[in-house]
DNA sequence: CCACCCCCTTACAGAAAGGTAAGTACCGCA
DNA sequence: TGCGGTACTTACCTTTCTGTAAGGGGGTGG
């Protein structure tokens, strides 16, 4: 999975906390699962509108290398494999819930909408969707 | 300058905040110009050691657009145009000090160093450089 | 006169991120 | 036998991002 050298050396904390969250899905993949506590991969493809397998494969593996989320495989006979968010993982989410907030307000100065998303409710009102 | 049709509907507030501040230098475009209050345009670039002329000008260009910062030409015989934060900025980097914090602490959990920076003195106790 | 500084712009090229499509291995259901 | 569901992996291609190099118009200093 010729992927990410990624954590190195930054400037600042904004620095470190953006590499982690930068990616197309990742801040996506925090919400539902902030929202929804655990998940599976089928379920969090269903809650992600347009990810593809590829993706979510590569971002849940980052974010587990990043200690930010946790993979629980259960060697059963459909393989089933279980997310969610470490401590670490429920940090970031609370520090993001002010950016989330200053977004909303921006959409909604801006007169900019969000994107229906089938089968997600119950949003955490500190994610402002 | 073939950029950014951004501004894409968003799923949520993060997606919105995220899209705005991702890009190699912006969070610390954001930083040094919180921390100097205005800066010329070579000041900037002395202050982000590694960044090319175009980039810079590209991500000014961008933030501008996106209302995060001010440009202000004078039209005077060296020309002289100066960069500040917006109101829009200015919350924007309110918004990013919990990250800021949460990465410098993660740094410091995972043992990671930031680079040093020549010229850059006074860093806003928010950003946590 | 020529280089140099200012603040960019343009053209080109490489790297990285993201997307598409197919394959894997196993099982239940009809 | 064939389809669908589970959770991926792999190969390949396109799009986006970032970097390098050079130019440009105007004025100042040597």
């Amino acid at each position: 999975m010729a992927k990410a050298p990624r954590r190195g050396p930054y400037i600042c904390g904004i620095d470190a906390a953006l590499d982690v969250v930068s990616g197309k899905w990742k801040g996506l993949i925090l919400w539902e699962l902030q929202a929804h506590g655990v998940r599976r991969f089928a379920e969090l493809r269903r809650g992600l509108p347009g990810v593809s397998e590829k993706m979510l494969t590569q971002h849940l593996r980052e974010m587990e290398e990043d200690g930010l989320v946790h993979r629980e495989v259960y060697a059963e006979v459909p393989p089933r494999v279980e997310y969610s968010l470490t401590e670490d993982g429920r940090t970031l989410n609370e520090a993001l819930s002010s950016l989330g907030a200053w977004g909303t307000d921006r959409m909604r100065r801006e007169g900019l909408r969000t994107v229906e998303v089938a089968g997600t409710v119950e949003v955490p009102a500190s994610m402002g969707g």
